[in-house]
DNA sequence: TATGAATGAGAGTTCATTCAT
DNA sequence: TATGAATGAACTCTCATTCAT
């Protein structure tokens, strides 16, 4: 009798509701699972809300994508700029990224575990997302990296091939380390984010420094 | 004189037939996307004919999964046992997964890109397929590295959940990489494979040999 | 200091407002696809009013199909009083009744096009108005016809069931010409109402002199 | 128990058994008052056969005019055929068209009664089934009239945008003079066609032979 | 063995309509 | 008086699945 959830609420608030309670569902249950209705059930609203606001299901979730991808990337951007080093920036980059994957699992799952089976306008603006997260750690490293020989040494900066195949490749690595963190949980983000630098770190100094790798047979 | 590209093929024949068609379809559409009457028609045979040998359209999938994955395990597995060295072993199994990738695509695309939005019997069976994936990838790694420092010094042996952290994160560097194959297509399985020893069998010849990276901070 | 366009409008200016609006969106769209928003819109008013002064959809739609209706029979029965002779009479009401269609499209299309695809009592309403109509041109036509003969020649007059077909018949017509009218832009209301005169008038006084056509046949 | 309406028929034969349902719920309810479900239940058949022939509500409602439109072109063509003299032909096609509104109401309604309130596709399926029918008529105007006259009189004929005029004053009289028929039901289709002719055809005699009607104000 | 014919169940979407302010 | 916020109810359409032959 008394505890009516507030009807009558401006437009944007509304709308931040649904798409809180679209990325549960999308997260759960993937696009086409997905039922409007519970969405609509989990936000306390009613379809035609939805469809007033948003306009369809496919723009809900776009909107789900944007805001998680916005989030991911300003919080990637901030750490970029937290530390003096190279090597503390990537720290850090990666570092906010577990913590990132481990606070809002549902954008990430939105982000990251949707590839086929969805409409062209879906699969654009996720592929978008992906790719300004792509830029943002490609960034990271490439800046970083730059750095690592001695200043004046620039000839060791990585060249952009290479510093997107490492963005690919430390992107691959921590959203499947995002499966390794939930069967150990005890593990920590920033666990997970050594562990990463320690694999990942310790082996571009010496690359960067000139060693190279040969197969077996060519030697 | 009718040349109806032959009928009455025994059963075996005609399932192989089914999964072809079904992985095409799954790959290119996704697996909601993908309607069965397509898979009929690109495997020549009628609607019924799928049910009554395959049972349903989850079954369908599973069985693609479920042959695709058995191929990379064998694929990876053959690798293994390539070469003398750990390090040769991990090189060949690197190239044999990027070649995987390369040709057959299709079985690749389902077997990774399907995680979400789907019912949770093809779930279970991906994670299975996935979790096999690992459990080879991860004594790889293992069985590799536990060989690297001098013989008697077992002490560097990789711990397992070591060997799952790296194992997951050169899955999924590697699917990730996957993408940037397609960016740069001049760039064969090889030259990734390469691409990715000098990423990470470099540093972690360090590690193994008892060097440690700490957070800035904290030194 | 705002020119908000003038608010608190007596109920009568309002609701006047509305029907002008309501027979553009409904002429324009029909009676279905017309949404309430739309002549809400273009009446620059809310909803919330809208219903509050005519009721419902349906109420909105029967007070445009009744203006619109009261117009033309207004029109019509003016024509009729219009010249001396019948011939004259009927000549106006032709004349009038095309000047109608012309100057008021929306309101004919809302009283003529609407037939099927209504609900009762929309189609009740429809019904009455054109009923109204025809009664209208039937009392032109028999009234006017009555005094084809000489004086003192009743017997020539027009019988009901007649007169009655003769205003059906005129009516479709002058409809079905609306449409010729439409295709042929230079034709002038009069110039419509002077060819059909040319077919009907003439044969009529014929008829009325007691000629007969009989089928072929039966000669 | 026994009477099971027959399953498994061929698709040509539930097609016309689908069109012939819808053609009966189009007529009474409308286009979009019609709901699919009681076409299907009219038609003993289930809502996915219904999309799997036709496609869409449109298209049925498409193969509905097209049906009906073909019939009645064909019926009064083939009157158009039947007498020796223009006149002759003129009756028969009279006759014609109000047997054919008699025993195909519904077809007629659909094709005259759906004016505005219908998507772009339908409503360019009925403007072509209405020039189709105007063309047959025009034709049977001009090419009887111009005959109307002695032999070698062909200046009598009806020009291009006469007999056009005139065709649509017909078909709109006849379509009008349907609702007539309705609330005289004792009369019979020959005997509306009957009124027409000497409505028309007496009058149209005497213009053709050079009377012209002036109003009144000019003479 | 093989298939054309048929369907149950449910999805997204769109109104006209009404609260609550 | 006037309205932004909210909804119930219905509709079209699709798909995996199964008869009946």
């Amino acid at each position: 009798m008394t505890e009516k959830p507030r009807r009558r609420l401006p437009r944007a608030v509304r709308e931040e509701q649904i798409v809180d309670a679209a990325l549960e569902v999308f997260s759960q249950r993937g696009y086409h699972a997905a039922a409007v209705d519970e969405i609509c059930e989990r936000a306390g609203i009613s379809k035609p809300m939805v469809y007033l606001y948003l306009g369809s299901k496919e723009a809900v979730f776009i909107a789900c994508v944007r805001r998680e991808s916005e989030r991911l990337v300003t919080t990637l951007r901030e750490a970029a700029h937290t530390g003096d080093t190279p090597e503390a920036r990537l720290w850090a980059g990666l570092e906010a990224f577990f913590r990132f994957v481990t606070d809002h699992r549902d954008g990430w799952v939105v982000l990251h575990r949707h590839a086929a089976d969805v409409g062209e306008a879906v699969a654009g603006e996720i592929d978008r997302a992906r790719r300004a997260i792509m830029t943002e750690v490609t960034r990271l490293v490439r800046d970083g990296i730059s750095l690592v020989g001695e200043p004046g040494t620039p000839a060791t900066r990585l060249g952009g091939e290479d510093a997107e195949f490492v963005g690919h490749a430390l992107v691959g690595a921590a959203d499947s380390l995002t499966d390794w963190m939930e069967r150990h949980p005890r593990r920590s983000a920033e666990d997970t984010a050594l562990r990463m630098m320690n694999m990942v770190w310790i082996g571009m100094r010496q690359v960067l420094g000139g060693e190279v790798w040969t197969p077996p047979g060519r030697r």
